[in-house]
DNA sequence: TTTCCTGCAAAAGCTTTGCAAGTAC
DNA sequence: GTACTTGCAAAGCTTTTGCAGGAAA
């Protein structure tokens, strides 16, 4: 991606054109491992000397409010030691903003599931069943999230 | 529930049986709020003078482990001010351990989605497309988690 | 020049841990 | 008696904030 195209994106979405932000987008964008901000800090800082983990928290949280990113949280205690206790998993950060299912794997792995299954499997959800959902429970739907928790078999082709 | 049925549940499943335990885990079972921690520390506090936030964190880990309680973390920003960023939600913890689907309403308030729509729902999943996910992603699926955010329209039945 | 962003340090919130005293079995 | 629990305080981790200097528009 062309800084000139960050600039663009960025702008678009109503924020400033920063060195940092710049160099962070491209390193979410460029990634498929939906990285924590510890991870993005590490992926950028040696071409950000005197970058602070901070900005990597301001800048996520204002890609995420203008929606140029998503944030979500791993289910608590998975991928971890199943004999150990949960010292708190951070917040990971995704580039790709569409409705997408994440599927995680072993050591808390996320992959997003192709779209194409994604979108099978959000359609085969029952219409009928929604409705009596909103119904019986009082809410309108606004979301239906996903998410599919495997174990690796090593034979993914 | 009976001290002494509440103390058999607890031993069947490897746990000593202290008043701290037994009382926090008769406040979870009577509740459908899905508490956080602390939330479950103010239930007990007074009828357990002494009683420490660590405990109650202890208990309830233990409880997970030996499979009497379930922990979940609501999505990030989910029930909050859109405006404000998210100062880390806490844990919530259920003492349903079985599959079932929540609900998000409006304030991040947590429901549990009535058993026969859940299971509707979680039958409505193509099995095709999971077994071809399975195939191309190279997984063997563990468990599917659903859950629904939703605004609530007042008018539940 | 005005507004927004960055970096630092400090703080906040949630959760775990070390240890000594106490309790269950 | 032995092993596990509790309570306390302190620490750990992730994340946010206050503020002064700096950069973008």
């Amino acid at each position: 991606m062309t800084d000139a195209r960050t600039r663009s994106i960025l702008e678009r979405h109503g924020l400033r054109c920063t060195r940092q932000r710049a160099e962070i987008y491209h390193a979410l964008v460029s990634t498929s491992s939906h990285p924590t901000a510890e991870e993005l800090f590490g992926m950028v800082r040696n071409r950000l000397p005197g970058l602070s983990l901070a900005t990597v928290y301001n800048t996520l949280d204002a890609f995420v409010r203008r929606g140029l990113a998503r944030k979500f949280a791993l289910p608590p205690s998975v991928g971890e030691d199943p004999s150990a206790s949960a010292p708190a998993p951070a917040a990971r950060y995704d580039a790709d903003t569409s409705e997408h299912i994440h599927l995680i794997s072993d050591h808390g792995k996320v992959r997003d599931v192709p779209p194409d299954l994604g979108r099978r499997l959000i359609d085969g959800l029952p219409p009928d069943v929604l409705d009596e959902l909103e119904r019986r429970m009082g809410v309108s739907i606004d979301q239906v999230r996903i998410e599919i928790s495997g174990t690796s078999t090593g034979r993914s082709c």
